[in-house]
DNA sequence: CGCATCGTTGATGGGGATCAATAGCTGTGG
DNA sequence: CCACAGCTATTGATCCCCATCAACGATGCG
């Protein structure tokens, strides 16, 4: 478990102003698509929001809790997460971001901060201001039951996480962890033939799991020995996947994907 | 930890068809009311809303895993909770539901259930047709708004339980969701002076809070040995409100309560 | 090349699961 | 009105998973 170090918040000068040219903008017209049929209005309407592009370290805060954020924060580049800190440092990771996420949407309608949100590597991120944001989803109905839902699946990844730190064992919370984040990143056209990048340390994953990094370390070894996995560097590559998701149960269903997945 | 007792699938006739006189839909606009302000035309849709009462008993399914629902399920009275079941019958329960709650809210925009939904005590509902809330999401933005909201507060639920679970000791966990049950309970005007009914066995928190129940029931005797609080048969009183919040680490800001807790 | 972070390993102890048995409670039916 | 069935709560005994502490490699970066 980690112990409570503070990051740096982000500083200015980190960020160039380049105003989108809707370039950018396509990676969310594209989550968007995987949702609902994106009209040529809609798709207009997403390509005029203001944004402002930024380059973050990694292991940076983007919005810390107690927050009342302004705008949300579309992931172009790189992995986010969002942890809480407890008492005595203790950190619980919440979610994985990668492009394509807007993983402070919630912001849009609760204007607190209940938890952090930072970069776990370095990354390029679109901030978006929610005055925009309101004003598509007051315009544009469809555009509005999309994001919802996408907060919606949010939700959905949650309710499994409770389960697999509640009740599963530690090397099925592994295998399911994986299972989710390989599955993800395959359904974004970021990962083929069941290899990945691995952006979470052990200690991460431990914090994910809510289990100790010493023990993470010890089941990785197991799962390694069993030949269902390798993990080194920030590779993930898994060697045997019928024999991955039995072990974590996983079940894609709560990923609420359009497309069946077929790794 | 509960064994898989699948309850019985809910059967016709166990509920009359009264369509709404807009009352029960009282308590949804109050709900409603706590998060936005609704005008009279929001009020008057709302209340011409089309809806079925049901009694349901207690520990009946409401909707299952794998369903396709085509409603919505307002609690009117008595307590519903979401769970899921694993392999060899092991159960994690992801919400507790109280009257004013929609909890299968997200049916609306996730066409599949990744989870069950059942009454913890006999209850009445009233189910709405999902089409009559789309037309009424398509025809008012403010209402929309709200009931987005609503989801969003159920994701923060989710994100402090999963801390909860990952990251506290047990009474902490114990603790903190009695915390939040009575909050949960007060802010809806069903629970005055520090006490309140508690519908949960010792099995059904521990599967709430990822322990064992013979724990729950060992660390239960501890916190009334320190005089924090007494639960006997359905009634849990809290003696040291401050106490209990210390020990429970616990902040009522990600309940996102409009007015300021003041228990 | 030196420091920091991450990964790895060993030793130790405790929190909590599990199994098993008893007692209390509630509704049901004879 | 009591007996019985079925839950729920309680208690004791045992064991092991995993947290914790500590130390040492490995790796990568400025």
């Amino acid at each position: 478990m980690r112990r409570a170090e503070v990051p740096p918040r982000r500083r200015k000068g980190d960020f160039d102003m380049s105003f989108a040219a809707g370039a950018d903008l396509g990676l969310l017209i594209r989550k968007l698509k995987s949702i609902i049929t994106v009209s040529d209005a809609e798709r207009s309407a997403i390509e005029r929001l203001p944004m402002t592009r930024r380059q973050l370290p990694a292991r940076q805060d983007i919005v810390r809790d107690g927050d009342h954020p302004t705008q949300c924060c579309l992931m172009l580049e790189g992995w986010a997460f969002r942890y809480k800190l407890l008492d005595e440092g203790k950190r619980q990771i919440l979610s994985v971001h990668i492009p394509g996420d807007i993983p402070d949407l919630q912001s849009l309608h609760l204007p607190v901060m209940d938890h952090n949100l930072g970069a776990l590597t370095a990354c390029t991120v679109a901030f978006i201001p929610h005055e925009a944001l309101r004003e598509l989803t007051r315009t544009h109905p469809g555009i509005t039951a999309a994001l919802w839902r996408d907060t919606l699946v949010d939700a959905a990844i949650f309710r499994e996480w409770m389960t697999n730190i509640g009740r599963r064992s530690t090397s099925g919370r592994i295998t399911h962890l994986f299972c989710e984040l390989y599955l993800k990143l395959h359904a974004m056209g970021l990962a083929e033939n069941h290899a990945c990048e691995m952006a979470l340390t052990q200690g991460d994953i431990a914090d994910a799991i809510g289990v100790s990094n010493v023990h993470v370390n010890r089941v990785l070894q197991e799962l390694r020995g069993e030949g269902l996995l390798t993990l080194q560097g920030q590779r993930l590559v898994i060697h045997d996947w019928a024999g991955l998701t039995k072990r974590a149960e996983f079940d894609p269903a709560y990923l609420h994907l359009k497309r069946a997945p077929a790794p």
